[in-house]
DNA sequence: GTCTATATCAAGATAGAC
DNA sequence: GTCTATCTTGATATAGAC
């Protein structure tokens, strides 16, 4: 099925993301995007046909791509109640966010999609249903594993609108917080 | 200073809010806004002059009413520490989200800036800034209250942008977690 | 203060050459 | 697979009548 990487197609979605970081969700252009990837409209819309397409494959590799870092940071941690919540929170936070171009690109495929169409980010819920599933599997308390769920991917969306005042160092505080919160969960009465 | 209320500039935000709402922020335009509000382009560009002036009046709004809501809830309750946080987290999350039209509106002027101009949410941010300092006046450890912050605001753009999976008792459980959270504080070596 | 034009422009999308 | 050219629409914004 899928061709080689550094594909045209995994191209031009990099640029899209990029534009939306640059210039706002309401600014994802053919224009602005192909210009990014280096290519003509016309050669952009060989590979997307119109804009929902782009949208829709944009959410696809953020939902892929997101499964994939958290597995991977999964790996690294010890097996426990809290395994699963603290390998979400650190594959989302981990980094500070002018380093992690990644993450912010993440976000930006589920504000631009909102912003086009609110009906595209429909399977983005459902998998937000399988993780919360994933998360409370291994014992953690539902309302727990909630709260920290949201907490990681509010402070995401937050930095992506531009609106978190929190410095480098009162991030790294936060995050620590949200770990410890996992954890206290295991030596609860 | 103020017209009275229910002037032709309130409608009209109301109107932005609820086109935002139904639409997707994208979807904020002169055209939909003269729709829902009853009046022609030109009768709202008359308030309006450009979109930058829309948007800012909904931020304006939004901040001003945010606000007062948390005033008024903190009147409700006795003091202590917690009571500025569990202030936030009531006046921004109590009701269920299909019934608080107006909690969803609030969070509308903010996806759509972002949309049209991030840099418009520089003074979105400089108040977050500054909720995060009253809610840590009465002693509330900062990282604690930052976490229960963007639990709040996380659950509430989730919801906006449809991708919030939780069903009403879940979310009822949530707030309950996060007023735990709060007042579990006191008690703390 | 609100309306009806209308000018202007940006963006999505198509067609067909290379 | 990528390009240029073009069609078409929808949105911002202006001008001026009522």
């Amino acid at each position: 099925m899928g061709h080689h990487s550094g594909s045209a197609r995994e191209r031009i979605i990099d640029a899209a993301e990029r534009v939306v970081i640059e210039f706002g969700a309401g600014h994802l252009t053919f224009d602005a995007v192909a210009l990014k990837a280096g290519l003509s409209r016309g050669g952009l819309l060989y590979h997307f046909p119109d804009k929902e397409a782009l949208l829709k494959a944009m959410l696809d590799r953020l939902m892929e791509r997101m499964k994939m870092r958290r597995a991977k940071k999964r790996a690294e941690l010890a097996e426990g109640t809290e395994r699963e919540i603290v390998a979400h929170v650190l594959s989302s936070l981990e980094k500070p966010e002018e380093v992690d171009k990644a993450a912010r690109a993440r976000t930006a495929a589920i504000l631009a999609s909102g912003a086009h169409d609110p009906g595209l980010l429909a399977p983005a819920k459902e998998e937000y249903r399988k993780l919360m599933d994933e998360l409370t599997e291994n014992g953690l308390r539902f309302e727990r594993a909630a709260v920290i769920a949201i907490a990681t991917d509010g402070l995401r969306l937050l930095e992506l609108l531009s609106v978190s005042p929190f410095d480098k160092d009162e991030r790294r505080r936060i995050v620590g917080e949200l770990i410890s919160l996992a954890k206290e969960e295991k030596k609860a009465p």
